[in-house]
DNA sequence: GATGAATGAGTCTTCATTCAT
DNA sequence: TATGAATGAAGACTCATTCAT
């Protein structure tokens, strides 16, 4: 257990860094300069050094072929200085793992079906387009994310369940709200929200992690299974 | 790496032996008695024991949560007996995986699109139904192999990967027929077989392995994704 | 936590060995040879000797300053083989200090009032000499727990305070009731057998650590320190 | 190793401060107003508050439980600041023990037998009773003292082996001479000053460290010593 | 003087595998 | 064949100390 608590880290890249630290001994006079805040800076710099290093090797060889020696090499920082950013190796794979479920869930937004809005198809293709514009940024997360299935162990097991769960849930509420207004046919919401959630899930996997694909494929994908996920394989008679 | 090769291990339960083995020491006249015979039987009882309990201890904590100590206590056997039956845990994992994938291989049969056979739907959802058979007789191995993802390193992925690519490929096979029958719509057949694919996966991964579901339950669900592949969602006008 | 309990260890040198072990799978038929006699007689010669190692080390240098690899080096076994009998060093210091305390505690008896026994007095001095001689058979093992003081840790701490308390009760039993028989002066036995215990200590520090004394000499020194907790030092009128 | 020599420590509270520093870069004129008495007196504060702070840590958790991080978070200073002060954490527990040795050597004085002084025995209680003061004022240097037995390693072992010698041979000096005055029996004055000695600290462990007696309760021990010393346990005829 | 990020040697511990019996 | 003690490479984590700012 850390006795002096790691600092918040820096999300990696597309890091929204709030300002807003002090704490500790210096409680006099705060130095006019920007020292301390330039202090803060490096020291987020570093973390999310760290962790996009960390990241890039967990996609490529799996978490556990992954030594916090690795790590070190690559990122070329001594040994404790990781474990001045982060308690250990797990500590960074959740740390990464939040931060890019976080992105995800931000991502999603809830279908407005009320008349005056956007039509629901429309937004649940803008959605779809969304999440995987997020997952197709995040390539390595998104092989980690994919590829770990559940997680090391049971607690990571459960975040990921919890969060798949969640997303599943939306759109399971989608669809009953679509069947209640008529749009949708005689569908077992829960089977078919897994169904639809496995579909995306291989799709990205092959879209995104093992080919890397431009912004105009993905539209078409996406266009794809959404064809595919509303009127099925079968021929229109 | 052993010097010697392991000889052939038994499959574990639904073990489908193909007793080939023979060599070693009694190369000479053979005992009339049967002893030979027993000690082989012997032998693959033993192999098969222990891969029921790695098996058992995979599916529980994952594999790399699993030691070799962890199968021995389990199994009741000492150290060295585990290393002349197999070569290690690695090698313990894949022919537990290879026999996994093989099982539901030779579950699935090719369509025959010829006018006097069964209706292609039919035999679909035959196909469907058999390997939900097998995923559900095998429960440990299925959420092994659906939860591990990939696999371990990179040449187990690429096995899985093979794997899944040679399944989606059939079934790519048949939506390309079944379009060029008029039977399918205006369909890309490689996303459609890969949204179905990962739409079986995560169905099975929630009805066999999170919940284990009886063959009445299997059923339905397996008709509830085929009508929703092949229909899709939307209310039919 | 060792998922395998580590088994008795053997006492280091005045080893008592009560062989009776087995355990484990070997549920069929004892070898009749006595190959399991044999290597238990092995695994307890090997604890016995990282045993005596270690003993040696945590006197010389003291525990912190001793590491796990010192008593490899000295003991000329590998990393693992310590914990295949240890659970650590720390365990290793504690199976140590165990079984010296009970050494010494076997030593003591409770002092005998009946008229009928040997006199008090008489059975005090032999249980002086007998814990002397304990302790100078011990050498290491005496310099170590005198030396500790305490111990390592709170833990470590209330055994050995409860230890000496143990002691020390004894002793202030056997006061009382010598006040009660008349035979001692108006002392306050709490203090006094503080007093007595502390000047025992440093007694044996002095002359058994410190420097080596023969059986002689600590008769000599026992006398002595008797007859100063008896009389005092003040010349008698 | 520190290239600039640190400057002497203020003792942490019962400072004996030798005012005696001076040299560096103010080795020029001196400014009339105490500027540089100034920086000296905060530059002694605050080591002695960390010593203070040191000091409470080491007694509470052992030497080796405490981290240097520990007294930084419990002295409200920066990492740095530390080895501005001192060499380091052994540095700090030497320069505390030395300043505790001090204070009671500090406090014995030698015994006066010419006959117009006090009586002999008054002055050994006198002594007595200043070191128990002492050890009451001090208890948790006391206690670390006393606890840590010997020392930390060889060198630390040597300082306090030669502290208590010297405070033996006092001992032993006055009990000779009170042998040659005929005042004390025929002791053996080695054997019983060790013996005595080792009374005391435990009786000071008991009385001070383990638990907090006031002025009143350490006399009374004082004197029940004292009286035991020298007249013994058994009753007078 | 003060700060605290960086350092890296030092430790402990685990565990898959080997091999003599 | 079976056993289980021995191995030692590999890994994670700590912490006293340094030093640029």
């Amino acid at each position: 257990m850390p006795r002096v608590p790691k600092p918040e880290h820096a999300s990696p890249e597309p890091a929204v860094v709030l300002s807003e630290e002090r704490s500790g001994p210096t409680a006099g006079a705060e130095p006019v300069d920007g020292r301390v805040a330039r202090a803060l800076r490096l020291r987020q710099e570093r973390s999310a050094q760290l962790l996009t290093v960390a990241r890039r090797l967990f996609a490529g060889r799996r978490y556990h072929q992954t030594s916090i020696q690795d790590i070190l090499d690559a990122a070329g920082v001594a040994r404790g200085t990781l474990y001045l950013h982060f308690d250990g190796k797990r500590a960074m794979f959740d740390a990464l793992v939040d931060s890019f479920l976080a992105s995800i869930r931000s991502a999603v937004t809830l279908v407005d079906v009320s008349p005056s809005a956007t039509p629901p198809l429309q937004q649940i293709e803008d959605n779809l387009l969304r999440v995987m514009t997020v997952l197709s940024e995040n390539r390595d997360m998104t092989r980690i994310v994919l590829l770990m299935a559940e997680g090391l162990d049971g607690e990571a097991d459960a975040k990921m369940n919890e969060f798949y769960e969640r997303l599943r849930t939306l759109l399971q509420g989608a669809l009953v709200k679509g069947c209640a207004m008529g749009l949708l046919g005689p569908i077992e919401p829960e089977i078919v929200s897994q169904a639809a959630l496995g579909g995306l899930k291989e799709v990205a996997l092959q879209w995104i992690v093992r080919r890397e694909s431009d912004a105009e494929t993905l539209r078409r994908v996406c266009r794809e299974i959404l064809t595919y996920s509303l009127s099925g394989m079968l021929a229109r008679s």
